[in-house]
DNA sequence: TATTAATGGTTTGTATACAGAGGATATTTT
DNA sequence: AAAATATCCTCTGTATACAAACCATTAATA
């Protein structure tokens, strides 16, 4: 008995996991010659967009649980990306900087992300990515 | 300086992750009570929908890598809600069955799956319902 | 039929995800 | 000022995810 998909119950969650499995993967494959996660990619946006952030606005930044932060922050000082350094006014806060690996691929690593983006994006016309980026929105922040 | 989520950078791979991170998250509260993840839910209804299922093909059906898959079904036999039995024709494939207490709870689970997906859409008109899960499934398998 | 290739499944290693506990520091309250 | 709270961060434990290597079994091929 082959399997359709199409008979599948309606779950919504459902989809919405496996698009989002699908739009991961394929930009994970991109940055894979960069030795960079996914994840580590979008700290270093966080970074750009804000340096000197703390890791605790990068959690709400990212909406992001400060226990996987740490584990990610702690990798990417491991590998260069950035560095922490503690806040001297408020002891408890380390604050983030991109390293001088990290700014050079800057522009790139931007590029690619938009590119990803534009990609993922084909299928629907402006119109309809407007829509999908709003009903998103409305998900997340609703 | 407030950071404010409007300026981030228009990154559609973000609002996917994101919004399943919230769907995710708000049934996950839901199956907690039951002792289930998301996984094992989702697996349960892979396997009401073909009972004697193999590993390979749930994997398939819900586009899951197989060494993932793996433990998923380990700790649901641990768990009690499936068993594995070896194919007699192909010594290679486990058959997977729903146990008594898996079948015991199947309407209630299902009508669970129901209502998260009604209150995750709620914020949605019906034509926007219906768009939202095709531009999904455009993702998933265009 | 002997070899090769393909398939089904497990195991290992790395990276999220998040609940919950805990330590250090700062702020608020009494 | 001392005590209670709150904040920032780390650590532990469990559960996905997935690449890669691996074993067992079956199918395909020379």
């Amino acid at each position: 008995m082959k399997i359709k998909l199409s008979e599948l119950p309606d779950c919504t969650v459902f989809l919405l996991g496996k698009a989002y499995q699908k739009a991961h993967g394929d930009f994970k494959k991109q940055l894979k010659p960069f030795g960079l996660t996914n994840m580590q990619h979008l700290v270093l946006e966080g970074l750009w967009y804000k340096e000197g952030i703390t890791a605790a606005e990068m959690g709400k930044l990212l909406i992001l649980d400060k226990a996987t932060l740490s584990g990610v922050l702690e990798r990417m000082v491991e590998g260069g990306w950035l560095s922490k350094k503690q806040d001297p006014e408020d002891k408890r806060i380390n604050r983030l900087f991109p390293s001088d690996k990290a700014n050079k691929m800057k522009s790139e690593l931007i590029e690619l992300r938009k590119k990803a983006n534009k990609d993922l994006l084909a299928v629907f016309n402006p119109e309809e990515q407007i829509l999908l980026k709003r009903f998103l929105r409305d998900l997340i922040w609703r």
